[in-house]
This record gives C-alpha cells, sequence and structure tokens, in this order.
RNA sequence: GGGAGCGUGGCGCAGUCGGUUAGCGCACCAGGUUGUGGUCCUGGGGGUCGCGGGUUCGAAUCCCGUCGCUCCUCCCA
C-alpha cells in the first residue's frame, strides 16, 4: 500500500452505497414534502465565518477545525457545520430584505478535526435543514415534524427526542449566573474540568458525566425554568404544537448545545441503538445568528444530522434497505462475430435503457457466465457465429434457467425484457 | 485530552515459551469443459509478518521506540 487514507475519512464503497442512497433520498423526499429547497454551498470558507457564527470558545473552532491559509495568506476553514454558510448566503442574496422567509435544506460533507470512532469522522456528511424569518412557535414544531418524518420514512424506530429551551441572549445570561452561584460553593469537590467550565461557560457543567459531580448537577436549577416571559410563552406554545402534531419528546432541563448561536428552543434525536454516538441530529434556534452577521434582526432554526450514524442504524436491521442491485442482461460471446454482435447490441440496449454488461477481458464462456451470476444479471444471451448469422437466438430468464426464442434486434429485446418485468 | 485492545497476501484469521522454504479459508486468475451459470476437482499469482532500532548464530515470535486501526471516555452529527 504506497497511500493511506486520512485518518478518520472514509471511502464509501459500492457495497455500501445503496444504503447512503436510501438515506439521501429519505431527505429528499421530506424536503420535498415539507417545501424545504435544497441549497449547495462552498466547502471552504473564510474562519471568521465559523469563528463568529459557532463562537470562538466552542471545541468545534476552539480545537476541531480544518484551518489553514490560502495563497494570499487569507485563512480559510473546510466548513465544520452548515448553518453559518447558509446564513451567509442568505445574507449575500439579499433575502433577508428581499425574501426574508427562506426553508432550506442541503446535504454534504463536514470537516471536524476529532479522534475518530463508531459514528465519528473526521470528514463526515451532514443533512440539515435552516427555517428563517420566523419566530413563531409552530415553524419550530415543523422543523421537529420533519426529523421525525425523516425518520419514519427510513422505518428507524428506536429513537427519542430531547427537549429544551435555554431562552434568549438575556436569560442565558442570567441563567448562566444562576449556574455560577449554584455550583460555586461546591467547586473543590467537583471535577477539574468543571473547575475550568465554572468561568469559561458554566453551561457545559450540566454536561459532565464525572460522577463526583453529578450530585451537583441534579441538583441544578433547569434553564426552561428561569426563562423570561416571551421565551417561556414561546417554549409552552412549541410545546402544545408537539403535543397537538402527536410528536413524542422528553424535556430535558440538561440539554445544552455545543455551539453559541443556539435560542430558545434546542433539541436532539437519539437513538438506542447507536452506542456513544447517540444523537442522529441535533439543532434549535438561533434568532441572534443573522443579525451577528451584519444583518437585520432575523430569527432562524434548524437541525443537522449524520448519515454516517444513520447508515449504522440502517445496517444494524432498522428499518428500510436498499433494493438488490443487478443488471438487466448479459450478453457472452464467442468469436469475433459474436463479440461485435454483443458489443454493438449492447450500445444500443443502453441507449434504450436498459442496464447491459459484457465481459471485457476476453474470457472462456463459462467464465462469462460466472461474471453474469456475479452482477445479478436478469437475463443472459449467448451470441456466437450462428446468431450473428441467424440474427436469432436464446434469451434465458437466469433465476429460472428458461430460455426463450428472439430475434436479436434491440426492439424485440426490450419488448421481452419488458414483458418480463 | 485520558483509557483499553489490535496490526501476518485484497478480506477474515492461524502461527507468537525464538529454530528449516510463513500457513489456512474466502476472493482473484487459469485449466478440467473454446456454446450455457451458481457445485466440484486441479493448478497458479499475490506477503519487506505496520515501520525503525535493539538482543541473538538465528526474530512474525523477545525488548525499546514509533506509526496506524478499533472501541471506550469526552464531545458532538
Amino acid at each position: 500500500m504506497t497511500y493511506e487514507r486520512i485518518r478518520g475519512m472514509y471511502d464509501i464503497l459500492p457495497v455500501d452505497i445503496g444504503w447512503w442512497r436510501l438515506a439521501e433520498a429519505a431527505m429528499i423526499e421530506t424536503a420535498r414534502c415539507f417545501n424545504y429547497r435544497e441549497i449547495r454551498f462552498p466547502i471552504v470558507e473564510y474562519t471568521e465565518l465559523f469563528a463568529r457564527g459557532m463562537g470562538e470558545a466552542t471545541d468545534v473552532v476552539g480545537k476541531e477545525m480544518y484551518t489553514f491559509p490560502d495563497r494570499k495568506e487569507r485563512s480559510l476553514t473546510l466548513r465544520p457545520e452548515g448553518t453559518a454558510s447558509v446564513v451567509r448566503a442568505y445574507l449575500n442574496e439579499g433575502w433577508a430584505t428581499q425574501a426574508p422567509f427562506q426553508k432550506l435544506f442541503y446535504i454534504g460533507p463536514m470537516f471536524r478535526y476529532e479522534k475518530p470512532q463508531k459514528g465519528r469522522c473526521r470528514q463526515f456528511h451532514q443533512f440539515g435543514i435552516e427555517a428563517l424569518g420566523s419566530l413563531d412557535p409552530s415553524l419550530d414544531a415543523e422543523v421537529i415534524s420533519f426529523a421525525w418524518s425523516m425518520m419514519d420514512r427510513l422505518g428507524i424506530g428506536g429513537l427519542w427526542l430531547r427537549l429544551n429551551s435555554i431562552g434568549c441572549a438575556q436569560d442565558r445570561e442570567t441563567y448562566r449566573d444562576i449556574l455560577t452561584s449554584h455550583f460555586s460553593p461546591f467547586v473543590d469537590q467537583m471535577c477539574s474540568d468543571c473547575h475550568r467550565r465554572l468561568d469559561e461557560n458554566p453551561l457545559r457543567i450540566l454536561d459532565c458525566k464525572e460522577p463526583q459531580c453529578q450530585p451537583f448537577i441534579e441538583e441544578a436549577p433547569g434553564s426552561a425554568d428561569h426563562l423570561c416571559a416571551d421565551c417561556a410563552d414561546h417554549f409552552g406554545k412549541v410545546r402544545d404544537w408537539l403535543d397537538r402534531l402527536g410528536l413524542e419528546y422528553r424535556i430535558d432541563p440538561r440539554l445544552v448545545r455545543g455551539i453559541d448561536y443556539y435560542t430558545r428552543t434546542v433539541f436532539e434525536l437519539m437513538s438506542e441503538d447507536l452506542g456513544s454516538q447517540d444523537t442522529l441530529l441535533g439543532g434549535g434556534r438561533y434568532d441572534g445568528l443573522v443579525e451577528t452577521f451584519g444583518g437585520p434582526p432575523t430569527p432562524g432554526l434548524g437541525f443537522a444530522g449524520g448519515f454516517e450514524r444513520l447508515v449504522i442504524v440502517l445496517q444494524e436491521g432498522q428499518g428500510a434497505e436498499p433494493p438488490t442491485e443487478g443488471i438487466d442482461l448479459f450478453l457472452a460471446s464467442l468469436g469475433t462475430e459474436g463479440r461485435e454482435l454483443a458489443v454493438t447490441l449492447a450500445k444500443h440496449l443502453r441507449e434504450a435503457g436498459l442496464s447491459v454488461d459484457i465481459d471485457h477481458r476476453d474470457r472462456a464462456l463459462r467464465k462469462q457466465l460466472t461474471l453474469a451470476n456475479q452482477l445479478s444479471s436478469r437475463h443472459l444471451l449467448v451470441l456466437g457465429n450462428d446468431e450473428a448469422a441467424s440474427r436469432r437466438g436464446r434469451i434465458k430468464q437466469m433465476e429460472r434457467g428458461e430460455e426463450t426464442g428472439i430475434a436479436l434486434t434491440p426492439d424485440a429485446i426490450v419488448e421481452h425484457l419488458t414483458k418480463e418485468a
């Protein structure tokens, strides 16, 4: 092996691609039903976009970005998420003033420099949606409904939704103070990370899994209990909508997310079948982000999920399976004339929309038939001198083994296979 | 960032108290059988035993280092 893969970046091979297409198709189809339109944006952006958008103090910006200078010494970064780019495009296109309400979705690779493990890689693939321009709680419910609907479409079970509200910027400020004063008396009894977090971002203490910290975390007040009147009202209405739509959720007062732009509604869709990386998708509101980027005050929300994790769940037998692949017809040939007939016939049949293959290595007939089997060909034609001369042959249905006489013209073959199907 | 396990043909593995030419299964290629498949039989190609150093008459095997992979923790998608 001369070159190795880059750590944490994987080839998605033909044997697995069916699962990926299945997941992508579910995303695209769900987006159609919910009327979210696709946007594709560059894989590289100016570093500042992410640093400002996600927050300098976050793990992602602080230590997980693929950042490098371009040839003019500008700092660029391989996108670690999609929301910042969508908001940038929203402003670039003038939508903020011209078409402020937008429902968008995207699919594509993201990059984070993390230690790879099951369900976590350095180049990973996300599906996500963003809905900009409305503060209405029914939109929160729609975004969550989208997530559930997509999973339904894939037949994935064993899922549950964590839901919380972290309030507006002011609420976060006051909640931060509340947590600081809550934890301060016990800080000596808590882990070193929490020691540090108390100053930097006390919200993150709620995420701590250290046993010694648990008693204090359990006692901690929840963010949803310290919302301003507007935010409390909003959260209540989001829950009302979810109830009305029959969408289940569990309030988790400790759910705080790792990116700074979130406000109010936050949620994660968890899988019971994923082991340690069990978040299938996560998202929330970011009502201040457009403004952070210099636009007019514009609310927004969305979620992003990981295709790798989705594929793991699907491959473990949860839900839908990709259709088995196979070609319509294999043309085995003998001798020069048979081969000529096979090559030309293949061209015409392919143009007619059939999936057709032939042997390209001049192998014995028996090996060609073995190949036809490996390709799961549904039909077989053997073409030799006789067939080339008479323009008639016998087409075989591989599974049943039965043969039918047939004229060797594209039209006759297409007609025969159409009838079979 | 912390922890555990593992690196031997393409894949999955055996071999590891140091001892001839490093094996097996699958896959691949060819032949048995130049005109009808999935079976079977025979043969074949393919390995610097992750890499570097050390110990030794001798290292896949022991020691040190290093790189990589996998999982857990952490964080998240």
